[in-house]
DNA sequence: TACTCGATGCACAACCTGACCAGCATTTCG
DNA sequence: CGAAATGCTGGTCAGGTTGTGCATCGAGTA
């Protein structure tokens, strides 16, 4: 992983990015053809891009809603200040519901994402989430509709840009 | 995309998705020694899981903390009830730190995942986000830290399992 | 029992990968 | 200014992989 600030893309950089993501299953040959640009030069670039941790990863995005956790859900939580967070991530991390968790700002102390198949189940995932010791309070907000699915292109051409 | 409820998991399933999540690069001959099957059978499989929009996608994912993205926030808009969403939601769409907005219960309408190269250029962000009409009130909540990275895997193998 | 579906094993040609090389342009730096 | 370093190009090579089609086999079902 790198944390480093120097970290620079280029149009290229950004071009075989968007290209990945439009058609993933081409591989590094086809790639060259529709840039423009030597076979050797892709290969150097991925691999570059993948050792600096600014692809951190090629692996398949699983849809939860295409395997039955239609809803989705975020929820704040209060730790109790006594004990930490630590054995409340814990706990979170055990529940596969919880998509992902983050230490935040403000009167909260934890969001996390969470998934259900139905409102019902929700309901579920919830008591689960509660029954650990250290949090005293959770506030769910259901999220009802998608307006901007998660996207990171528009972040890599403007960053590409400068 | 299928939003059909009967999209069921085997154990199969859940191991070739979380082989192809711990070593993308390997090939479909690689994964069918891997799991002892025939390579037709994990092609199809492969075939089935992304035509059922399981596997949603096999693109890059890409670090916004690599490219110089370090800040991540959530913040909540409340939106004049007047104008409705769309010309917020394409507003906010035009930004490129906008990584995902989705509409939500409660006191707020909208709730979005923005980044920033630092809490000074957090600021630069939200200034844009406000700037469109509609929006009565921001509120924004900054991600202190990473206590559980966006995972989908438990959730996989917990479906397959039933 | 006959049928359908999914998995298996096999074979083929075409293709791609990783590795290597020499040449050339650009940039960096003493 | 000249030398070294860097990055891109275009090429080769062997070996592995892909997509495809086909016949077979077992399990579940009408």
């Amino acid at each position: 992983m790198n944390t480093g600030q120097d970290v620079q893309l280029d149009d290229l950089d950004a071009r075989l990015i968007e290209l990945l993501a439009q058609e993933p299953r081409i591989g590094v040959l086809e790639c060259s053809r529709r840039l423009g640009v030597a076979r050797g030069t892709v290969q150097a670039r991925l691999d570059k891009l993948i050792g600096r941790g600014v692809i951190a990863g090629l692996g398949p995005e699983i849809s939860p809603a295409a395997i039955g956790f239609g809803v989705t859900s975020f929820v704040t939580l209060e730790i109790s200040q006594r004990h930490g967070h630590d054995p409340v991530t814990a706990h979170l991390a055990g529940i596969p519901e919880v998509l992902e968790a983050h230490t935040i700002t403000g009167s909260s102390d934890l969001l996390c994402r969470i998934v259900a198949r139905s409102n019902t189940d929700l309901q579920r995932v919830i008591d689960q989430i509660v029954s650990s010791e250290g949090i005293t309070r959770a506030s769910t907000i259901i999220a009802l509709a998608e307006q901007i699915p998660y996207r990171t292109l528009p972040l890599v051409r403007s960053a590409a840009r400068s």
